[in-house]
DNA sequence: CGCGCCGTTGATATTATTCAAGACCAGTGG
DNA sequence: CCACTGGTCTTGAATAATATCAACGGCGCG
């Protein structure tokens, strides 16, 4: 994790110049990340913010495929998606692959493994991506003394269960269409929270892991879009999303049986 | 586990008005609690679990088909249960119904208002319950003075997490089958943890209860207990299950596809 | 260029749902 | 005591939804 990576992946670096040796030369700057806004920071005042620094450990960078952790790992952090995006996974005993989580910049991930002291499931970068490192230890210490960041994490935690639940509602009572519409849906309300289009963007997973995440087959996902692209609801190509009809799709959600 | 209702409620006066009825006596004894193992004060010394009672507010007594609280409440407080079993249930906007939690003495309810400060979800008792009252406002000051409970806080929440983490794996990766003797399996050892039998217990669900939280219709629970019945698993009577074959339904769970 | 992964589409099989009928059971009132 | 009632549970047959199997096209990459 340490290693110094041969190149920068930088889309977001200003200036060349800056420092080529590692990430972790610079602590995360919240007070100037894009996603400060509903990130751990979100409504702290800014000497708050300086304190907050103090604890952060270095940024972590995941390339593509590649694991910020696994299932078993001890739990030593939390960390905030800073650039990319990253599926959750756990293995069930006989070998499924479930994805149970898509996160984008701005999530909180690493929540698994509070229960247990060891992550039950596995993060995995489904592009370039960076990460802050939260250790927990710091993280204990500094909300005894900042109520602020305390509520905060109280919040993140109760958000974190509450999407758990909205795909507990999506897996034990929505049919295929809905859930694909429900997911799409989902992800434009996210991008656009995070200041992206709300209606054109990309999906960084392959079919197989939606359906995973959806509970259906990736047959099932791939006929599903290609209807969705009939129908004039969204244009499709390849994971390149285009939302036509938000209206229509919101109405496919919640459609009686 | 019948607790010692030495000092059960008065039987309210007729004419009932609140669904929820505080009893006014006796704080909760966490000490003398027969679930204090596998609750809130769990690893906590004598003189820290003095102070958490403390902060504790009325116990709530919960009559069977009431509500502990209803999507939308704002939230004030997280509930341990301490006698009896409860639902968590979501309303989607279209009205149909999903389960979404199954609570035995010992789980703490309620974290679903963390995110946003009203419960997402509603809890209702599936038989007359009792619960200890947690105001989160002297929770979280509490917290920030004892690591402990502090500690054993995040222990819950990502126990919370975990455990709905199971549930997405059940409901996205599971047969029907499966699901059903996953459920089973699942209660036996939660029946065990809490000192009751591992092989025999009553369900406090309907079948369409069941269903709703295992992502089936009722008619396909019933076919399947019939099943299992058949095939000498499990004796169903009704809501009374007793496990006859465990080392043959661990085997069901995994089973390839 | 060829290979491997990904995505699409069709035909078929399987699983679970739906619809329907009736049994059971506890509580209620005649 | 019995019949009645409403809710729950069981079971069967028909149906719909989704998975499975299979073939093929495309794209990116070494």
């Amino acid at each position: 994790m340490t290693s110094t990576a041969s190149h920068t992946v930088s889309s977001h670096a200003p200036g060349g110049a800056s420092n080529v040796l590692t990430i972790g030369e610079s602590r995360a700057h919240c007070a100037h990340c894009n996603m400060r806004e509903i990130c751990l920071p979100a409504g702290l005042a800014a000497t708050e913010i300086e304190d907050l620094h103090a604890i952060l450990g270095k940024r972590v960078k995941v390339h593509r495929g590649e694991a910020l952790y696994r299932a078993g790992a001890p739990f030593a952090a939390l960390y905030a998606v800073r650039i990319g995006s990253l599926k959750t996974v756990v293995l069930s005993d006989d070998g499924r692959e479930q994805v149970m989580g898509y996160h984008l910049p701005g999530d909180l991930v690493g929540l698994d493994g509070m229960g247990t002291h060891r992550h039950e499931s596995a993060v995995t970068a489904l592009e370039d991506s960076e990460c802050c490192v939260i250790p927990i230890g710091h993280l204990e210490t500094m909300e005894r003394l900042m109520p602020t960041l305390q509520h905060n994490l109280h919040r993140i935690f109760g958000r974190e269960i509450n999407i758990d639940h909205g795909m507990l509602l999506l897996l034990g009572s929505m049919h295929a269409e809905e859930r694909l519409v429900a997911f799409l849906v989902n992800l434009s309300a996210r991008y656009k929270a995070r200041g992206y289009s709300a209606t054109e963007f990309v999906l960084r997973m392959t079919r197989e892991e939606i359906g995973s995440y959806l509970g259906l087959k990736l047959e099932t996902v791939s006929r599903l879009f290609s209807k969705f692209h009939d129908e004039g609801l969204v244009q499709v190509q390849g994971r390149g999303i285009k939302i036509i009809d938000m209206p229509r799709l919101r109405l496919l959600v919640n459609r009686r049986s």
